[in-house]
Parts: C-alpha cells; sequence; structure tokens
DNA sequence: AAGTGGTCTAGACCACGTC
DNA sequence: ACGTGGTCTAGACCACTTT
C-alpha cells in the first residue's frame, strides 16, 4: 500500500488507531484474547507484519499483552501481576507483601475549582469523593483521598467498596467498565496534620510524602484524581529512570 | 541463520549485546554516530532487519538515538534534550527552566558500610564526596551530596566543577568516558536539619523530600550514589506510571 | 544523486500452548 | 497436529539529509 506526503502517518499507525477504537467501543473487554495477527491483518487489509507492529506499540503501552502460543489479551487491572501497577511504595526491608484497602467514607459532592480542573468537568458538576486506608501487613501506611467523576460512577457505594477484597481499578474495570492506561503523580514533602497522623498512627507535622494523582483512561481523558499521604518511616517511593 | 533450543536467545539480542560491547570498548563514543544498519548487518553477518530490531531495543533504552536521513548516534548527556534527564523536578507554577549547579565541597574519603553497598565496591575503598546546591533562577532548591568511586573519577577537583557550565553527566561524559545509562531514585519524606534549612534557605524541620539516587551506566555496574534533599514549597516531583 | 533510517510486504521457519 | 505469537530474511519503496 502506498504511503503519502506530507504530514504522513505510517499505516501501522493508523491500524493502531483502529484497535484502540474498538477497544474503546468495548468490543473486547480487560482480561480477553483479541483476535490473532492474521485475522486483524484480514479485516484490515495489511500484511500480517504491520498489524504486529500496531501490537508491538500497544503492548509497550501495557494496553496489550502478548502472550506465546496463545494470542493478544486486553491489559487488565484484575491480572494480580498488573494489580498494583502504579503504586511504587516498598518496604524499606522485608519482603514484597501486597497491600489490603481499607474503605473508610464514600459521599456525593459538587467539584470545586481544582477538582473540576484536574478531571476536565466543570465547576459543580458531581463527583464523588472517597476515603481509605492503605495497609501493609496490619499498619495503616497510606491514607488515600480520591476524587471521582460522578457521572461515569453512578452507582458507586461503600458497601460495593467494603466487599470488594481485589484492587480499586479493577473495581473500576469491572463493574464501570473503565480501564486506567496511564497516571501522573507530583509529589511533594508535607507535614502530617491531625487527622491524618491519627489514620496512619504518627506523631503529628511528622513529614509526609504527598503523592498527588490524575490518571487516564483510553484517548487521554482524566477519570481519577487522588491524593495520598504516605508514611515514609518503613516504605519508601521507587522510580526508575530511563 | 538457524534458532536453537532450549535456552534460546534471538539472534537480534545477541548483535544488541554485541553492540553494547562495542560500546563499553569505546569502538565510538557518546554524540557520534555508529555505523549503518548495513554496515553492521555485514560485520555481523545478519540480515539488516535484524540489526533493526537491535538497535530499536537500544533506542527504546536511550542507549542509541536514532535520526531519520543522518544516522544512529550513540546518545549522549551533552545533548541538550538528554541533558537533565534524570531530573523530575517540576516548578508548580511558571515555565520550566533549567537549573543551576553551584559546586560547595569536593574531598576524598574511604567508603563506610552503606556508600560502599551502594557502590557496591569494599568498604574502606576510596571514594569521592561532593557537596553541591542546584539553584532555579536565583533560588536554592535542592541540596545534594554525591559518592563517587575514586578508582574511576581520579583526578576530579572542585575547580573542574565549579569550570564546568553544562550538566554533571555530561563532564562525566567528557572527562571520564563514563555514560549514566539508568538510575534508580528511593524518595522518602524528611526534615530540614539545621545544616540543610540554611544551604536551601528554608525553616528548620520544614518536611523535605529526600531523593536517594543510584546510577548505573553499561552492565548495570553502580558508579554514583548521591542523596538529595529537596525543597517542594515551589516545586514538585513530577512521575509518570505507565 | 546518493546514503541514511522508516515502512510495508511476503514467505519460511521456530517456540509455545492446546487439543 | 494445529494455531498462536516470535524470529529471520530479502526486496521494494518512501522520507529525510547531505553532497
Amino acid at each position: 500500500m502506498a504511503q503519502e506526503s506530507p504530514h504522513f502517518s505510517p499505516l501501522y499507525r493508523q491500524i493502531k488507531l483502529l484497535i484502540l477504537q474498538a477497544l474503546e467501543d468495548g468490543e473486547w473487554r480487560p482480561g480477553q484474547v483479541i483476535p490473532s495477527e492474521q485475522e486483524l491483518a484480514a479485516r484490515f487489509t495489511v500484511s500480517q507484519g504491520t498489524v504486529r507492529k500496531a501490537i508491538d506499540e500497544m503492548a509497550a503501552d501495557n494496553i496489550l499483552v502478548r502472550k506465546q502460543g496463545k494470542g493478544t489479551y486486553v491489559a487488565s487491572h484484575t491480572d494480580p501481576r498488573q494489580m498494583f501497577r502504579f503504586l511504587r511504595l516498598v518496604p524499606l526491608n522485608g519482603t514484597l507483601t501486597h497491600p489490603r484497602s481499607v474503605p473508610l467514607d464514600c459521599w456525593r459532592a459538587k467539584a470545586g475549582q481544582e477538582a473540576a480542573r484536574m478531571l476536565a468537568i466543570e465547576p459543580g458538576a458531581p463527583i464523588i469523593i472517597l476515603r481509605r486506608v492503605l495497609k501493609f501487613e496490619t499498619r495503616p501506611i497510606v491514607a488515600d483521598e480520591i476524587y471521582l467523576p460522578g457521572e461515569i460512577f453512578q452507582g458507586l457505594t461503600l458497601e460495593m467498596l467494603q466487599d470488594w477484597s481485589s484492587s480499586l481499578y479493577s473495581l473500576f474495570e469491572t463493574r464501570f467498565g473503565l480501564r486506567m492506561i496511564r497516571a501522573e503523580e507530583r509529589i511533594r514533602a508535607v507535614a502530617a496534620d491531625r487527622a491524618v497522623a491519627e489514620m496512619l498512627q504518627v506523631a503529628e507535622s511528622l513529614p509526609l510524602l504527598s503523592v498527588e494523582r490524575v490518571t487516564y483512561t483510553y484517548g487521554d481523558k482524566p477519570v481519577e484524581w487522588r491524593r495520598g499521604l504516605y508514611s515514609t518511616a518503613e516504605h519508601y517511593y521507587l522510580n526508575d529512570l530511563t
């Protein structure tokens, strides 16, 4: 197939967009297999190698997962290996244990200026606010306050959260069909106020990590804004620079 | 060329190792062009496509940089776009300005337990300790203490640092032939002690980010250990989760 | 015009998982 | 035995840069 210029976009990138569109449309759900490379090549009338290159990029983006001999799967936060993909907190010494989420409150509100800007919605639009604590073993280490657009998360309740033993994002995926693709975290150091000090069982004014996260779904649409306060007495935030 | 099993390593990965070896041996220096894909294919007696795949991975690793129509280059910290590749600190509001490094001290010492472990050298081995401040505009924002293996950095002096207007890693590259490939950062929140409070012109006991970094060169060899204390009153540490 | 990387194709064969 | 993704090759042509 011929290429064009100027402003030329390679075929495999167009194929990538078509596959992304199909994912957005829910044609294949998280955890499921997508059609084989040969089938997709036939569907889009390109060679298998071109489909391969499109899928290569989407695998690098953590949107698809290849499994040799089986097929290509839609990545899912329900997969144990992806479960805490966005949590960079690691114990100072000792083994890597998965944290446990303890939901505290969940209520409706209207978006303030900041939440509206972060979630790219109108100020005053309905939002859901969720508070929880993350425990490693039995110790509370993270206090999270999570802001969600009400329109997308209609029907979210505290009970639903308490009944869900797996990660928050896997619940979002399963119950709301919403897959988190990427996130940005802004990190600062702050002093613990009284309320947080109590939740995390630390001294007031102890330095904590403040981790603000905006999480995006397909099409770089922001769908979650959260602020976590991390106690770093026995844990640290690990980041690989490449 | 035939493949083998079991424990089979694809050809392109073997080619990647051969190219890496040539880089370690200094066959091509940072900023220079490497031979064309055709030439490398001839040298290793494989097809051009196989060399391409090896180079693809090395470009993804930020070890090589492709430039269409010109050739493939060895990545360099002297390149303005790579200059502050490892610095994740961003102003809260306002434009992105490059910081300025102000060296304070530079002295010889013997490695303690911790430094020896981080740098994978013997306790008691010679090291160089370097202190500096990073200024954004005129404000001191980061106080760094940097530990370097003495064997590699023989001849490093405070004057050399003061005369060097560019980034530290570009100096390491130019003067010591040492290219930094990747780094790991461990982040915690701590309170400013008196000395640091003075350096950063902030109140004592103010919460600061403590950023410990181990930086690796070819072959995952650690060659730098540093601890930075970041004032996050008007800046934040930005991290993309993918 | 010549040389570089970038894209696209087609075909062969290997490794892995399932039936 | 079959279907999947993974590797390797060879050739054609496009886009970009330099001569």
